[in-house]
RNA sequence: GGGGAGGUGGCGGAGCGGUCAAUCGCAGCAGACUGUAAAUCUGCCGCCCUAGUGGCUACGGAGGUUCGAACCCUCCCCUCCCCA
């Protein structure tokens, strides 16, 4: 199957300019997705283009990350409400260090027939003079044009208005587009669907500028099976950064993938070929509880974003939760297979405490309130045992080895509360 | 510039002098069921505690009337609609 047939079986092509398949077919072609700086680390969605950048590159096509270092001080205004506050150059650029990071585990830099490159548009966009950048980008572009794009139509139709800044962010995207083409020949971007006029604007400037056509590529959005936001929890949402969001929570929130979308989150997510995927489709059919494509679907996900060592330890830990009992654990058992779990401390009182005070002062919970709330729901858990009475004592002794509490909170959140001595 | 409508909890949206921490829907949390799923059902859902006819903070902002104001008055800020 070609590269272009592959990706329409992921489903992964929303729109694609006249042509691609063909292009991609008979020659290498350079292509670039961008990321902009707007949060400190890339969150799950960003592995959508990520990975189509991959599978390019093992087609033999060099991909480009380009990281909006410059585009970051901006703000892409596509399809978005309302104008957002400008970011400081400082955190636009603590935040460019952060993804940098991130993008560069996802592509091949070593190879040397098929070489991919992490650049960052501030290298040249910062440099662009007012005058320079209105003569030789903006010149090109009717203000007619741009304010039919379906992307800035509404802020465009708005009461509140766009700025000129704003505004002004596809040209820039598009200078990218052709900064990009002049040096590494690249000829095709891809993105999310949201992209497509940042994408065909940049386009046209190679067009006409160059005489040259250039190509687009576009991803669908990410919607769950009930229609919620894609890659959003309890929590909030799941970033690639383990220290935001820990690769324990990061592999269970792929295992808890519903059933309706784990096919397709197989075919989006994940390098498995198509008689792999078919296989985990039927087993799902089948034995829908076993889980096997949801099972599958987190291990190569957290693999890919934080390695082997990581999938082990998740798969322990979620073994040892969900399946095991805490009691029968010994301590070494506890902290070796529960190592990914949050750790927190309370102060050792001989006499023990009351559950609410155990929840609220080793800080399960944010106030006693709240944690007598949940004892009322019947949501908490200390060493397998549901606590009924918020005043129920619990004390040292009840402790693993006298030394920790595991402690859940509802059905998925755990924590070990240690006892701290002295 | 003229005329009109409105700003209420994360969102939508009731309330229009006391019984309002505020109907309801969505979202969220917990429980039951189950498969760590979906759907459904139940409870919670401003914050806090010693959990009560408890305390505190709240209905755009600042004052005022009143025993008492989200509700009335004044000024201010903001949004939307119509006309020009």
């Amino acid at each position: 199957m070609d590269l272009y047939g592959e990706l329409e079986w992921r489903g992964l092509i929303y729109d694609a300019t006249e042509g691609v398949r063909e292009l991609l077919a008979r020659e290498k072609v350079t292509t670039y997705a961008g990321f902009d700086p707007t949060a400190a680390s890339l969150h799950v969605g960003h592995i959508l283009p990520i990975l189509a950048l991959a599978r390019l590159q093992r087609f033999g096509h060099p991909p480009i990350a380009v990281v909006g270092g410059g585009t970051g001080l901006i703000g892409d205004p596509s399809f978005k409400a309302s104008e957002r506050a400008l970011l400081t150059a400082e955190q636009v650029e603590a935040h460019v260090a952060g993804i940098r990071t991130q993008l560069a585990r996802f592509l091949d830099f070593e190879s040397r027939a098929v070489p991919a490159r992490l650049v960052n548009n501030a290298e040249w966009l910062t440099k662009l003079g007012a005058i320079e950048f209105m003569r030789d980008v903006g010149k090109h572009f009717t203000v007619n044009g741009m304010m039919a794009k379906e992307s800035v139509k509404r802020r465009v139709e708005s009461e509140e208005g766009i700025s000129y800044t704003e505004f002004s962010y596809p040209l820039l995207q598009s200078y990218d587009f052709l900064v990009l083409f002049d040096r590494f020949n690249c000829t095709l971007q891809i993105g999310g669907s949201d992209q497509w006029g940042n994408i065909t604007a940049g386009m046209d400037l190679i067009r006409r500028v160059r005489g040259r056509k250039a190509h687009g590529l576009v991803l669908p959005l990410l919607m769950t099976a009930a229609g919620t936001k894609f890659g959003k929890t309890e929590a909030g949402s799941v970033w690639l950064d383990p220290s935001l969001t820990r690769p324990y929570e990061f592999y269970q929130f792929w295992l808890n993938t519903d059933d309706r979308d784990v096919v397709t989150y197989l075919k989006f997510f994940t390098f498995l070929d198509r008689p792999r995927v078919a296989e985990l489709e039927a087993a799902t059919a089948r034995e829908p509880e076993k889980r096997h494509a949801q099972r599958e679907l987190a291990r190569e996900v957290t693999r890919l974003v934080h390695g082997d060592q990581a999938v082990l330890d998740a798969e322990t830990a979620s073994a040892a939760l969900f399946s095991e009992r805490v009691t029968a654990m010994t301590l070494e058992q506890i902290r070796e297979r529960l190592a990914n779990v949050p750790s927190l401390t309370i102060a050792l009182r001989q006499d023990g405490w009351s559950a609410v005070d155990l929840l609220a002062e080793s800080g399960v919970t944010k106030s006693k309130s709240q944690a007598t709330q949940l004892i009322r729901g019947g949501g908490i858990y200390i060493n397998d045992r549901r606590i009924t009475d918020e005043r129920e004592r619990v004390t040292p002794d009840q402790a693993v080895a006298g030394q920790v509490f595991v402690v859940r909170k509802g059905k998925k959140d755990n924590y070990l509360v240690n006892i701290a001595r002295g």
